[in-house]
DNA sequence: ATAGGGATAT
C-alpha cells in the first residue's frame, strides 16, 4: 500500500536515527566518528584485559553496533580480531557478519570465516551454530559465491543435528542465485533427512515450483502444506496463489483465493496478474477497482500490472489517472513502474510524454532505453530511433538482443532496408550479439516487404535455426504485398502444416488469389476454411469519445450508420474526398461482387465506422485515437489519409502491431507496412 | 531469511 509504505520508510528511517542516538549517549554518534570508538574502545579494552564480567561486553557491544551501523566493516572486523577468545561469542560474529551482507562485503566477512576456521576450538564450536552457519551460507550467495555457500552448508552434515534454518539457508542462496532446481533439490534432500519444513521452506519449494513450471510438484508440496503442524501464513498462501497463477491453473487461483482466511497486496496482484495472462483485461482493471473500494490500497507492483494492460487496451486516460496517482503518492516511484508508465504512452501513442519521462529518469536501465527504442520503432519514428540508438551506446549502455529486435522490426516497419541489413550485421560483429529466431524473422521481413523474396529465402536456408510460424507467416504477407502468387502457394501449404488453425494465414492467402483475380482460388480457401472449421478472426475497432468507449465491429453499425449525422457528414466528406482524388481500393475485398458492391462493402469495416463515430462525436480540433484487433486494411489507410487532410485532424490508429499516425494527408508508416 | 511487477518478431 502506497501510503503504508510512505509511513514505513519514514518510521525506518526515524527508529534508525533513534536507535543511533541510543548507542552512546556519550559521544554524539555521527558516522564519522566510529573510528574514535573503535580506538577509545581498543585502549579500554586492553586497560581491562582479562577481566572477565559481562558488564564489560555491554559498551563492546554498542560499539560494535554503531560501527557497522555506519558501515566502518573494516574496524569492525578489527576489533573482533583483536577481541580475547571468552570475547566471541554468537552475536558479536552475528552483528558484523549481518553487516557484510548488507554492504555485501565478501572481502571481510570472508576474513572473518577464516579467522573462525583457523582459532582455537571455541571457535570451532560457534561455526557450528545454525546462526552463525546461515548468515555465511548468506553471505557467500549474495557475493554471488554459491559453491563456497554449499561447502558450508555441506560441513553441516558432520555434525548431529542440522536445523532447518541452516537447510532454508541454503534454498534461499540459491534461490536468490537463480539455481531453482537446485533449490528444489534440497527441499527433497531435506525431506529424505527427516527434517520437517515450515513455513518458510514451502514457500521457498514453491516459489521454485512456480518458476520451473512443474504443477505436479508443486501440488504435492501444497498437499504437505495442508498436512503439516504449521498454519500456512500469508506468505506461504501467496506463493500457492502465484504458482497456480504461473502454471495456469486459473480455477485454483480463484478457488484459493476465495478461501483465503486473509489476503494482502500481493495475494490480489496474483490474482491481477493471473486474470492478465489469461487475456481477461477488462476483469483485472475491475479487480483494480475493486481493490480500492475494499480498502486494500495497492502497491507499486499492482500500478506496474494496471499499467501494462492500459498499454495493451490504448487506454490513454486511465493510464494517466495511474499517472495522476503515483505524482499524489509523493514517494519517487521505482524504476520499473516508470517504465511501465512511459511503455504505457508510447503504446498509447504520445511518443512525446513517453520521451519526457525518459529524459527525467534519473536511473535508467536497459529496459528504459529499451521501451522507448521499442515506442519510436512501433510509433514510426525511425530517425529518432537510430539518434536513440547512438545515445544509449556512447552513455556506455551496452544494448542486448531485444534493442536490436526494436531497432530491426522499426527498420521492417519503415522499410529502411539497407539500414536494417546494417544493424543486423552490427549486432554480431560490433556487440557480439548472435542473432535469435525473433531477429532473423525481421531480417526475413524486412527484405520481404522490400520485395527481395530470393534473398529473403536464403536468409532461411542458411540461418542455424529452423523457422517457425512466424518466419513463413511473415514470408507469405511479403507475397500477398509483391503478387507473389506461385512462391505464396508454396509457403501457404507449409504453413497450414505448422499452424493449421491460425486463420491469419488462410486469409492472406486468398487476399493473394483475390489482387490476382483468381476468384476460383479464393473460393477454394473459404470452402477449406468452413470444412476445418476456423473463423476468421472479425475486424474491430474502438474509439474513446467523451470518456466512453465504443466499439465497433466490422459490417457492423447498421444504426449508425443509418443516422443523420451518419449520412450528412458521409455526404460533407465524399465531396470534399473526390477533389483531393480519392479512388476507393476495391481489391482488399474477397468477394468476387461489382465494383459498386465493393465500396460500399469497404465502408463498413470497423476503422472506418470508428473514424467516422470520432469526426462526429468530438470536438473539432480533437486528435481521433483508435485502436484495432487486425491490421489496417489498405483502403482505409488511403480513406484516412485523405480524411486528415480535408479535415485538419490527427487521426492515430493502432493495428495489431504498430501505430499509423495521419497527419495532414500522410501517414507517418510511408505507405509502407 | 520466505510471496507479487516492466521492454521482444508476424
Amino acid at each position: 500500500m502506497v501510503s503504508q509504505v510512505t509511513c514505513l520508510a519514514d518510521g525506518l528511517e526515524f527508529g534508525h536515527k533513534l536507535q543511533a542516538n541510543s548507542v552512546c549517549p556519550l559521544h554524539s554518534s555521527s558516522k564519522e566518528e566510529g573510528a574514535l570508538h573503535a580506538t577509545t574502545f581498543l585502549v579500554n579494552n586492553r586497560v581491562r584485559a582479562g577481566s572477565n564480567s559481562t558488564k564489560s561486553q555491554k559498551p563492546f557491544f554498542q560499539t560494535l553496533k554503531s560501527l557497522t551501523r555506519s558501515g566502518k566493516l573494516e574496524e569492525a572486523v578489527q576489533l573482533i580480531e583483536s577481541l580475547p577468545p571468552n570475547l566471541r561469542n554468537t552475536e558479536t560474529y552475528s552483528i558484523v557478519l549481518h553487516a557484510c551482507i548488507s554492504h555485501k562485503s565478501l572481502e571481510h566477512g570472508r576474513r572473518l570465516y577464516l579467522e573462525l576456521l583457523a582459532k582455537d576450538q571455541h571457535s570451532q564450536r560457534l561455526l557450528k551454530e545454525a546462526t552463525l552457519k546461515s548468515k555465511l551460507i548468506t553471505l557467500f550467495s549474495v557475493c554471488g559465491y554459491l559453491e563456497e555457500a554449499r561447502s558450508i552448508f555441506e560441513n553441516t552434515f558432520n555434525s548431529e543435528t542440522v536445523h532447518e534454518s541452516v537447510w532454508v539457508a541454503m534454498a534461499i542462496a540459491y534461490s536468490r542465485n537463480g539455481c531453482l532446481k537446485e533449490a528444489l533439490l534440497l527441499y527433497t534432500d531435506m525431506l529424505w533427512h527427516h527434517v520437517k519444513p515450515g513455513n518458510f521452506a514451502f514457500s521457498l519449494a514453491l516459489k521454485a515450483c512456480a518458476d520451473l513450471n512443474e504443477i505436479d510438484i508443486g501440488r504435492g508440496v501444497h498437499a504437505q502444506v495442508i498436512k503439516s503442524y504449521e498454519e500456512p501464513d500469508q506468505v506461504v498462501n501467496n506463493a500457492l496463489l502465484a504458482l497456480y497463477a504461473e502454471c495456469g491453473c486459473f480455477n485454483e487461483v480463484l478457488q484459493l483465493f476465495g478461501k483465503l482466511p486473509k489476503r494482502n497486496v500481493v495475494s490480489w496482484n496474483s490474482l491481477i496478474a493471473s486474470l492478465i495472462k489469461q487475456n481477461q483485461v477488462f476483469e483485472a482493471l475491475n479487480l483494480f477497482r475493486r481493490m480500492q473500494r475494499e480498502k486494500m490500497g495497492f502497491s507499486w507492483v499492482t500500478l506496474t500490472s494496471i499499467l501494462a494492460v492500459c498499454a495493451r487496451l490504448t487506454a490513454l486516460h486511465f493510464g494517466k489517472e495511474i499517472h495522476a496517482q503515483i505524482v499524489k503518492s509523493c514517494i519517487r516511484a521505482d524504476i520499473l513502474l516508470l517504465n511501465s508508465l512511459m511503455d504505457m504512452y508510447v503504446k498509447c501513442g504520445v511518443v512525446d510524454c513517453g520521451r519526457m519521462l525518459f529524459n527525467r529518469m534519473r536511473n535508467k536501465d536497459l529496459t528504459t532505453w529499451n521501451t522507448m527504442l521499442t515506442g519510436y520503432a512501433i510509433n514510426g519514428c525511425m530517425d529518432e530511433a537510430m539518434g536513440l540508438f547512438n545515445e544509449m551506446v556512447s552513455s556506455g549502455t551496452r544494448p542486448d538482443d531485444v534493442t536490436f529486435v526494436a531497432l530491426l522490426s522499426g527498420c521492417s516497419h519503415g522499410g529502411l532496408t539497407e539500414t536494417g541489413q546494417a544493424y543486423f550485421r552490427k549486432m554480431e560483429m560490433d556487440f557480439g550479439i548472435s542473432p535469435t529466431l525473433e531477429h532473423y524473422a525481421c531480417l526475413v521481413d524486412i527484405l520481404g516487404r522490400a520485395g527481395k523474396l530470393e534473398e529473403a529465402l536464403e536468409v532461411v536456408r542458411n540461418m542455424p535455426m529452423k523457422p517457425g510460424g512466424s518466419i513463413w507467416g511473415s514470408l507469405l504477407n511479403s507475397c500477398r504485398l509483391h503478387g507473389e502468387v506461385s512462391l505464396g502457394e508454396v509457403i501457404a501449404k507449409r504453413l497450414f502444416e505448422i499452424e493449421p488453425n491460425n486463420a491469419g494465414n488462410y486469409v492472406i492467402l486468398s487476399n493473394i488469389y483475390a489482387k490476382a483475380g483468381m476468384w476460383d482460388s479464393v473460393n477454394m480457401v473459404r470452402e477449406m476454411m468452413q470444412r476445418r472449421g476456423i473463423k476468421k478472426e472479425v475486424g474491430c475497432s474502438w474509439v474513446k469519445v467523451k470518456n466512453k468507449v465504443e466499439t465497433f465491429v466490422a459490417g457492423g453499425g447498421t444504426e449508425f450508420r443509418k443516422s443523420v449525422q451518419y449520412k450528412k457528414m458521409w455526404f460533407e466528406l465524399a465531396e470534399a474526398m473526390e477533389t483531393h482524388g480519392y479512388v476507393p481500393d476495391t481489391s482488399v475485398v474477397l468477394h468476387d461482387i461489382d465494383e459498386a458492391m465493393k465500396s460500399i462493402w469497404v465502408c463498413g469495416h470497423s476503422e472506418r465506422l470508428a473514424t467516422m463515430y470520432a469526426l462526429i462525436n468530438s470536438g473539432a480540433g480533437m486528435p481521433i485515437r483508435i485502436a484495432k484487433n487486425l491490421r489496417v486494411c489498405a483502403d482505409c489507410h488511403s480513406w484516412i489519409k485523405v480524411v486528415s487532410q480535408v479535415t485538419g485532424r490527427t487521426v492515430v490508429l493502432r493495428d495489431t502491431t504498430r501505430f499509423h499516425h495521419f497527419k495532414d494527408g500522410e501517414c507517418s508508416c510511408k505507405d509502407y507496412w
